[in-house]
DNA sequence: TGTACATCAGTGAACGCGCGTTCACTGATGTAC
DNA sequence: TGTACATCAGTGAACGCGCGTTCACTGATGTAC
């Protein structure tokens, strides 16, 4: 099993993320375990544990990874839609599906209870992400920081991460898959979240109900006239 | 371990049904085997392969049973919503949240690939509980049938399930906690999903984006009042 | 009404499997003097 | 510049575990005549 020029490996730590992020391209968190991941990385199945100490601990490094890309990923999406708030947040919906269908196996991991670990790290680097799209709801509405936001903005976020969320989730499900038609899922979601988005965050933003909190929805000029 | 009064169990089909729906309960889809259901039910081993065959089987009648109950929910929340096309809507999507967090395991189980095996039952229960978000969609932009369905009906029947999805799964995950403040998830819940969904219902059947593609959003009157 | 017999629904011991983790170990590296 | 030695990063055999499934079996039930 060592077939290496030295008996040290000189980078396991990152080779065993990498073979972690490989085994859940290919097969899913449920595919994961230690012995595997020692295995793609040509080391015996002790090895890990000098690096991450058990498998919840390197399940949690890559999950905590995962989330930094995602970060960037909806930074960059922000940075797409410009001035317009509105378009920003929709970009951020875009990259959060894109994210998720570029990487499915390693998102499912990132939402699984049970497998990670709780780890400060994890927890900044999915809070951060989570930032970025409570900032573009902040932008969207003209308020300053957290500390600030009302009732219906926090719905706001949370309606706009569940959308995108559900979304990824159903997609990954193959639950989409009957409605696709032709060009498959990558069509499908190109041609229909972005609109769908446009839509949602126009009546999320216009109408009082979000605004406002329980009150109904009434006739209210929308906010943005849409950028394509 | 066979303290029954009959050699013969009775019911055993049912009794492992209620054993998984129970450790579903208890502690989710991951920690589902076949020997603990067994266990709980007082039965050998090896009984449930008489009646289902494998430890998938098992697992698939089960989550079939949940898409019936989830149907069934869904039916409610429409019927409650009256002759108000979009508060049926709406209400609908209470239902379907209220219903994951209500069954996190049973939920989570039921989009879980891989534990499930293909089905045709468990197809056509999915299928029903879809069917009647459709539905309401179809209602409410007045539509007879699913064939006369045009791409953008079925991206708003994509972005409210995604939703409430998302909402659901999220929600069970512990993400939305932080934001919860007192009274904790249920009252959370309780308070922002009605009117969030309100709004997003507002832009997505009152928008030109939702109804015609990809221009963009504009202007125009709400066709809803809000019920509440 | 009784009896023979097929079928059904369980038992419980045993199978092989892959898992995470432990253990004493050893080869390589780095540091102090 | 050498040398002793501590520390680091691996090995690989072994541990006990719980799993799903198999197997020959047996007790109970139902049916034909």
């Amino acid at each position: 099993m060592n077939d290496r020029p030295s008996y040290h490996h000189g980078a396991l730590r990152e080779a065993l993320i990498a073979a972690t992020e490989a085994l859940l391209a290919e097969q899913g968190p449920e595919a994961f375990t230690l012995r595997e991941v020692a295995r793609r990385a040509g080391v015996s199945p002790a090895a890990p544990a000098h690096h991450f100490g058990d498998a919840a601990g390197l399940l949690t490094a890559v999950a905590s990874l995962g989330f930094a890309e995602l970060t960037h990923a909806l930074r960059e999406g922000d940075t797409r839609g410009g001035a317009d708030a509105l378009a920003a947040l929709r970009e951020q919906g875009v990259e959060y599906v894109a994210f998720a269908l570029r990487r499915p196996g390693l998102f499912r991991l990132m939402f699984r209870q049970g497998r990670l670990r709780e780890d400060a790290e994890l927890e900044q680097h999915a809070h951060a992400a989570f930032e970025v799209l409570a900032g573009g709801v902040r932008r969207a509405v003209g308020v300053r920081d957290a500390a600030a936001m009302r009732p219906a903005h926090w719905q706001a976020v949370t309606a706009l991460w569940s959308l995108v969320h559900g979304y990824a989730h159903l997609a990954i499900a193959g639950k989409f898959d009957p409605m696709c038609g032709p060009g498959g899922l990558e069509a499908f979601v190109g041609q229909g979240l972005r609109p769908v988005l446009q839509a949602i965050l126009g009546g999320l933003f216009a109408a009082p109900a979000a605004a406002r909190g329980t009150r109904g929805a009434r006739s209210a000029p929308s906010r943005t006239g849409g950028t394509r």
